[in-house]
DNA sequence: AGCACGCCGACT
DNA sequence: GTCGGCGTGCTC
């Protein structure tokens, strides 16, 4: 009989010790109860001292005959929990699905089949080579640097295929894998087995037998979403982390990781090459690259394709027609459709919502619960709460109680209405709420294909990674808002949206033209928008130094919040205090409300920490987290926000 | 996270 | 009188 620590999905706390009779090794998974409750947790070793004041119980079942969770997938945990101050229980919760964790193995087929393999260019043969040299070295970070087109996943198959070759597996981490499936299938059809997909939209039953065929079965290679770096493996030889800077990589739950930061955390820890890829870098990433820490690899434009025609159109001295076109892309998009090609267009929603507001007294309708305006969906005639996602079907003013309330600002739907007014005909509206499913997504794309419509207008979903050869235009409706955002990264952001946009035009034979409308022509991010041109990093980076912002500063959001207003404003000066009595160099900032104060009726302060080093930071956000344990109340919620992504 | 215990408001 | 609201604290 022995004692055995075993970590649980339980938030607050994570390591709870049983009696076994069996001999257990770490790894393997057990059910045991706690409280009047049964969960599934894993055996994370043998506990030597066991204490006299707890009355231990006893494993319930033990799951597997032979550990499924490594020595170095324990450790990894360990160190998301240190890095970001969540408990084990707690990062076990958010990376691991509760259904996946208790699930009974499966032996799910991997079909092999002849495979069709295809030769590398001569701008994808460097860059092969120069990857697959380091394949057996260990660990390292390569950053590949291209235009999406250049042919970035034929060298990442052929990079796996030679893993593979070699016993081990691969991980292909995409961002927003759900609404590309296709992928799947090119993917099984180049590497000679079937590759599986791993996200959250599929089938409990799929993801278990994703995650067995991948952790004990024949599965050679897995691609997916964020979650997908958790699937446990005992010989991963490549991780593979496509669009690197997307910020959809940043989990916004416990814990709030960033998938690329952890790839490469894992891949330090596994002492295995770490492959991050996109044709416009995070700022981050660029400065590891430049600074010698990655091996930078960038893959030329191709001179046989024609780059397009990028054109600013100053709004200051135009009369948009239907209220958003500039005469230009008016005349653009005319050309375009009596030529029967096709155009896409670019409604960046953010800071032109539809909100709504009182027709009487002129306020904005608020949500009841959290300090921000309700959204209006036209197509569902209701209002709905971004944040706490309560819906009201009859909105009244809070202030003067009236109900004659009316819509303000352009959404795509308004857009895409004056639209259609000034050609008559359809336009197909692409964004998340009209595609809420993978097949209504499907639909749309399939219709735009076929040539059943001639313009595409949507949010920032038809900027990435759409391919249509018949699409020669390219317009941007609005960027401007992008910039005035309070966050360091608008700039940053904007530059990608416009470059992935651009890319969308004059991909086949035809040549593309790019039209973009703005208020502020001078700004910079429209002078390097050609393929690899390095110059808006180059200048981005010297802001970023200047102002001390990432990449050359470490920077951490702390959130504290409570039902009572009072007591998150005093726990967060509190938490100033500790900070800045033993912060050394570190800059904190006073605190503040949080952008939005009050989420679900609690009410939020926050503030932030830049400090020069990562070991720095930890150092302080645990003492500050140790601190607030010990002296605060425990409805008290704190959030260590690290590398935070988004500041609203 | 769940789940129970416990202490205050309005109702079969 | 009790049903039920959610604040508080614990689970090996």
């Amino acid at each position: 009989m022995k004692y055995y620590d075993v970590m649980l999905p339980v938030p607050a706390g994570g390591i709870y010790t049983y009696i076994c009779e069996t001999e257990l090794k770490a790894g393997q998974r057990v059910e045991v109860p706690l409280g009047r409750r049964e969960l599934c947790g894993i055996v994370t070793g043998e506990n030597i001292e066991p204490r006299p004041d707890i009355t231990y119980r006893e494993i319930k079942t033990i799951k597997d005959d032979e550990p499924v969770f490594g020595e170095k997938y324990l450790k990894f945990i360990r160190m998301i929990s240190d890095y970001y101050c969540v408990e084990v229980g707690g990062v076990l919760n958010g990376i691991l699905s509760g259904a996946v964790l208790e699930s009974q193995r499966t032996n799910p087929e991997v079909k092999s089949f002849e495979r069709r393999d295809i030769t590398l260019n001569v701008h994808q043969i460097p860059v092969y080579d120069a990857i697959s040299s380091e394949l057996n070295s260990g660990f390292s970070v390569h950053l590949v640097y291209g235009v999406t087109g250049s042919g970035k996943t034929e060298i990442f198959i052929e990079l796996a295929k030679q893993v593979i070759a070699q016993g081990k597996k691969v991980m292909y981490l995409v961002p927003e894998i759900s609404l590309t499936p296709q992928i799947e299938n090119r993917l099984s059809a180049r590497i000679g087995f079937d590759v599986m997909s791993y996200h959250s939209k599929k089938t409990p039953k799929k993801r278990n037998d994703t995650f067995w065929a991948f952790a004990k079965g024949d599965l050679k290679m897995v691609l997916g979403a964020r979650s997908a770096l958790f699937l446990p493996s005992d010989d991963i030889g490549l991780i593979i982390v496509d669009e690197e800077h997307e910020s959809s990589y940043k989990q916004e739950d416990t814990p709030p990781y960033h998938l690329r930061d952890m790839a490469v955390l894992y891949g330090k820890l596994l002492d295995i090459p770490v492959i991050l890829a996109s044709a416009t870098p995070s700022l981050e990433s660029w400065q590891n690259a430049v600074s010698g820490r990655y091996r930078l690899h960038t893959i030329p434009c191709r001179p046989d394709t024609d780059m397009p025609d990028i054109e600013i159109v100053d709004m200051k001295k135009e009369e948009p027609i239907g209220g958003v076109l500039s005469e230009r892309l008016y005349n653009e998009l005319y050309k375009t459709i009596e030529n029967g090609e096709q155009a896409i267009l670019l409604i960046n929603r953010k800071g032109y919502s539809h909100t709504l507001y009182c027709r009487s007294c002129g306020e904005m309708i608020m949500c009841s619960n959290c300090s921000v305006a309700v959204t209006y969906y036209k197509s569902k005639g209701l209002c709905k709460c971004n944040y706490c996602s309560q819906e009201i079907r009859r909105p009244k003013c809070h202030k003067c109680g009236s109900d004659d309330i009316s819509e303000y600002g352009a959404g795509t739907e308004k857009v895409a209405e004056a639209l259609e007014n000034l050609f008559e005909k359809k336009i197909l509206r692409l964004d998340t709420e009209s595609a809420t499913t993978y097949n209504q997504l499907s639909k749309m794309l399939k219709d735009f294909e076929t040539g059943e419509y001639s313009i595409m207008a949507g949010t920032q979903l038809v900027a990435k990674g759409l391919d249509f050869a018949n699409v020669t235009l390219a317009g941007v409706i609005n960027i401007d808002n992008m910039f005035g955002l309070p966050d360091f990264r608008s700039k940053e952001r904007a530059y990608q949206l416009l470059v992935q946009v651009s890319g969308r035009a004059g991909r086949a034979s035809k040549k593309g033209r790019v039209i973009i409308q703005t208020n502020a022509p001078e700004t910079d991010v429209f002078t390097h928008l050609n393929c690899t041109d390095t110059g808006f990093y180059e200048a981005e980076l010297i802001r970023r130094k200047l102002f001390n912002y990432p990449p050359f500063v470490k920077m951490c959001r702390v959130t504290l919040s409570h039902t009572k207003e009072e007591t998150a404003k005093e726990a967060a000066h509190y938490i100033y205090g500790v900070l800045k009595s033993v912060g050394g160099d570190a800059e904190i900032f006073y605190p503040a409300q949080a952008p939005v104060y009050k989420i679900s009726n609690r009410y939020r302060y926050g503030m932030v920490i830049k400090t020069k080093t990562n070991s720095e930071m930890s150092r302080l956000i645990n003492i500050a987290s140790k601190s607030l344990k010990e002296n605060m109340k425990s409805t008290l919620r704190v959030r260590f926000d690290r590398d935070p992504q988004f500041f609203m």
